[in-house]
DNA sequence: CACCATGTTCCTTG
DNA sequence: CCAAGGAACATGGT
């Protein structure tokens, strides 16, 4: 969002190439291309994982365009003459520039339909996140806090690398019950949250949106290192992807585990809050 | 070949 | 009704 919006400000649309319909989801291509071309970009915003465009049509409406980067998607402006990604899936002209939503998995999307946000949970920076929602948001629920934090109607933002990262900074068990959380590990979460997408947010500045290394894995979200540049990923990210690893906090051993489907990492010796697993899950 | 991967949504089961 | 789990989406890396 904080590079978009200064150079996307003021750009009018002079085309749309869709080579992914299903990318535009849900919509369709010709509602896409006659809502968009010769519509000029307000402002870039953001909330949760969602990339909000505001523009204004020809005749002075107002709309926005929903983003979603899903795992690989990225978007960033290019020059009209550079070529485009293998998996460009929408690009559009800007006249000198393309503005590019290039997507490998294509999880990703754009669309004219702007619903989903309204069911995202506070921000995690703002002042609505306090330990008195948490406690009511995560209410009764016996699920693993480590599953509670990707629940994007609890708090937005959060995905699966920063929920492993933030219970490690707070020292709670991922595998403990949601409902069992203390005020104190409470707000010692929030701390942890902001913390690690503060990090987060300042590493992404340095980066270009276009970002791709040569090393294994992507490059922005796992190492994200400038060419040269190759301690990041150890300051970074302290136990994702680091099985087997030694903890940096207690010298134990950094464990890797499925929840929900999805990778957890933590530290076996230092997020030990017993009272973890229910007895179903 | 097998398994893994930054996310969301839909469907099924209980 | 809700919670929870799994599949689906599609491609590439190890």
């Amino acid at each position: 969002m904080r590079s978009l919006r200064p150079v996307l400000a003021g750009k009018v649309v002079k085309g749309v190439r869709v080579f992914r319909e299903k990318s535009l989801r849900p919509g369709s291509v010709p509602e896409f291309r006659r809502k968009l071309i010769r519509s000029r970009f307000i402002d870039v915003s953001r909330r949760g994982k969602y990339l909000l465009f505001q523009l204004r049509s020809r005749g002075g409406g107002p709309f926005t365009v929903l983003g979603h980067l899903g795992m690989t998607g990225r978007m960033y402006l290019q020059k009209a003459t550079a070529p485009l990604a293998r998996h460009a899936a929408v690009v559009i002209d800007l006249g000198g520039d393309n503005f590019v939503f290039e997507d490998t998995r294509y999880f990703g999307r754009m669309t004219l339909e702007t619903s989903p946000v309204a069911k995202l949970g506070p921000e995690p920076m703002s002042d609505e996140l306090t330990q008195e929602y948490f406690r009511t948001a995560l209410g009764r629920s016996s699920q693993p806090i480590k599953v509670k934090l990707l629940d994007q109607t609890v708090v937005a933002g959060i995905g699966n690398i920063y929920a492993s990262e933030a219970l490690f900074r707070a020292g709670i068990s991922p595998k403990l019950s949601a409902r069992r959380l203390t005020a104190p590990q409470l707000e010692a979460l929030i701390s942890a949250i902001r913390q690690v997408l503060e990090e987060a947010i300042a590493f992404g500045s340095t980066v270009p949106l276009n970002f791709t290394g040569s090393g294994k894995r992507d490059q922005l979200f796992y190492y994200g290192a400038k060419p040269g540049i190759t301690n990041f990923y150890e300051e970074r990210l302290l136990v994702y992807d680091r099985a087997n690893q030694t903890c940096p906090r207690c010298k134990g051993v950094i464990k890797r585990m499925v929840q929900a489907g999805r990778s957890t990492y933590f530290c076996g010796r230092c997020q030990k809050s017993k009272i973890g697993k229910s007895r179903s899950g």
